[in-house]
DNA sequence: CGAGTTGGATAGTGAGAGTATCCAACTAGG
DNA sequence: CCTAGTTGGATACTCTCACTATCCAACTCG
């Protein structure tokens, strides 16, 4: 498959396809000679995944380059590497860990975790940002218990465990495990999302409309 | 309150509260000369909402501002507000409506919600969403069943009704009530990402690591 | 053999979200 | 009363991001 058959097959431009693999997002093709190289299903796949990333995800082209940097490094093993994933896929959040409101929600995050027993890396990025969301919607008078927030755990971990991790090949290749924890994530969470709006729309009708 | 006290209370600089409310994110102060104008609490409580939107919801400034006009418009009738700040939350989406494979999945969105017996609107632009989301599964080879569709809708329905819902005070002022249903979707929808990605990275700790 | 593609390099664009600068009109402290 | 400092309002500028556009020399296919 030649550059123009790829942008045909996927949709994608030309010039966007070469600053992708600028970007180090798509890796090159196979060289066949000064002036032209090959292309295969491979390069169609990852660039669907892109597009899906960015368009359903709207995550930055820096992350997802972290992302593919980490799948292509051989040396990495696979729990790290799925872990760097894992973090790209955060909010960039902003930094205030000065102020004494943020340090009381990051405590209630860390003992949160530590009674669900879960297994998270202390420093994982994920923490902050749910201390952050803690810290907002103080801010905004609408606080969330402890226990709502335990029985939202709850519901997600029974989510993940019982319908999502099960898809993942743990034991293919690494690229394919990368792939479907990433898909899983951002997709599957966005479906979600969109389910939540959707549920919520039916029952504010149900309680507002004649 | 004059603006720099605004801004010091709010840690948002002069400048960018004079672009909200040259955007009509946030309404004027109240004049009290030529050259000085009071700003109360409202603004305070306003401009929090706005960051964290922004910040947490990454919603453009357009769509924020959608919903403010639906606020402020005393004519429209509340259900219809709220409906307008619902869709201005929704993902800009690129419209494709021309190919079968997005078609069928529209299909399947439509049918989805009929089974449900779900009220919403059939020209929610939430639909299409979803529907988007389907054929990138497809596409990426993680199809969605009909059947866990139905059961993730099932646990989203009763998430909102059991738990968001009943926090909004659907009988008081206008504004209050769109301004729970905005931090209900935004913040609660995220903090319930965070959540599930936390219970994602514990598993995959719990399956992988040594 | 010549029109058309390709890869690679470099530069330009458009949207989005602020920032910066000016200015005339106040207002508050001395 | 007078002057240094703020304010509101208008206008213009900046920065980042994700692309697009243009060039060019080297090929390749008919």
């Amino acid at each position: 498959m030649r550059i123009s058959q790829l942008s045909a097959a996927s949709g994608v431009p030309i010039p966007t396809i070469k600053y992708y693999l600028r970007e180090g997002l798509l890796p090159q093709g196979e060289q066949t000679s000064a002036t032209r190289a090959e292309y295969g299903d491979a390069h169609l796949r990852r660039l669907r995944l892109i597009r899906a990333l960015l368009e359903v995800g709207r995550l930055p082209v820096a992350s997802i380059s972290k992302i593919v940097a980490a799948v292509e490094d051989e040396e990495m093993p696979v729990h790290e590497m799925l872990g760097t994933a894992h973090y790209a896929l955060a909010s960039p959040g902003e930094s205030r860990p000065d102020d004494e409101e943020h340090h009381a929600a990051r405590e209630r995050v860390d003992t949160l975790i530590d009674e669900l027993e879960w297994s998270v890396h202390p420093e994982a990025p994920t923490r902050e940002e749910l201390a952050q969301i803690l810290v907002r919607l103080d801010q905004l008078g609408m606080p969330a218990s402890d226990q709502s927030m335990r029985h939202y755990a709850d519901l997600m971990m029974r989510l993940v465990s019982e319908h999502e991790m099960g898809k993942i090949p743990f034991d293919g290749p690494r690229e394919t495990a990368v792939e479907s924890l990433v898909i899983g994530t951002v997709l599957y969470g966005k479906a979600f999302d969109v389910l939540r709006r959707l549920a919520q729309e039916s029952e504010s009708a149900r309680i507002l409309d004649p």
